[in-house]
DNA sequence: ATATTAGATTATAATCATTATAATTATGAA
DNA sequence: TTCATAATTATAATGATTATAATCTAATAT
């Protein structure tokens, strides 16, 4: 049994040909997809995949913390694999998304929090990537 | 003429009843609401207003730079009359988000950049708030 | 190996947020 | 007061996502 298989095991749910497809997709992807991007590129090779199967898997992948759910596009969600904490810039005229490994320490005062417990941040940077910067400007 | 409207008179834009309580429902509000609150409460005392007024009217704001749409919640667009930079604390139970008024400084290496143009940065903290860690566990 | 069953996939309908359309109405300038 | 432009409204259309129910299959026990 390979290492992947063996990782995914211990998710303890049914390794199905169509999750092992968007598994594979989604190892390593730096693109952030949407289901859409998603469902294209492993519907090409299992013609009879649903969008409903891509929701489902994404969900339960989000569900065992196999990849991370952004909200950085206001239009549609997008998956990231990759699980260890960092952060993204987006282009705010393509869409595209990239990583900013960087570690910054953000600290919360006490009597900010109100008894918020934290357990997280993200950090979004936005502006305008290299090739839309190039083209005409409006 | 009062304050706020010779305010509103600079956007250039017709100064409708309806825009009028969406603004001042907006002003001030740290509630972070939905258009869904929006229309909620504006149409109370505008019954006749429709949702697609509310969208319009803040489509309009978010363009004329007057509102910001936060992109925290996957599930909706929500609005902050709150222009001056500043972050947020997101319960990811009860979906609250309340204002981190904090200054971080946020360098971005120029070798990270790759040629990307920053305008700006959000910072979203996630975890969970005191009333919803007050209830039953999960 | 086979049967069993819980869980997964699929097609499709339903829902929710948002945008588009077109007719009516109202603002603000002349 | 008139008029052109822009805004509001009702409603249809779209797009993302979730729900439903029937079928199918992976994983376990026999």
């Amino acid at each position: 049994m390979n290492e992947k298989i063996k990782k995914y095991k211990l998710l303890n749910i049914k390794l199905t040909p169509q999750r092992l497809a968007i598994l594979d997709y989604l190892e390593g992807n730096r693109m952030h997809p949407s289901v859409e991007q998603i469902y294209k590129h492993v519907s090409r090779r299992f013609p009879s995949m649903s969008y409903a199967t891509v929701y489902n898997v994404v969900n339960t992948l989000v569900k065992h913390k196999v990849v991370k759910e952004l909200s950085i596009d206001p239009d549609k969600k997008r998956f990231d694999p990759d699980m260890h904490t960092h952060h993204h810039m987006v282009c705010i005229k393509c869409k595209k998304i990239m990583d900013i490994d960087i570690d910054y320490s953000l600290h919360v005062p006490e009597q900010v929090l109100e008894g918020f417990t934290l357990m997280g941040n993200h950090i979004e940077f936005y502006g305008i990537c290299a090739q839309c910067r190039g083209k005409d400007k409006d």
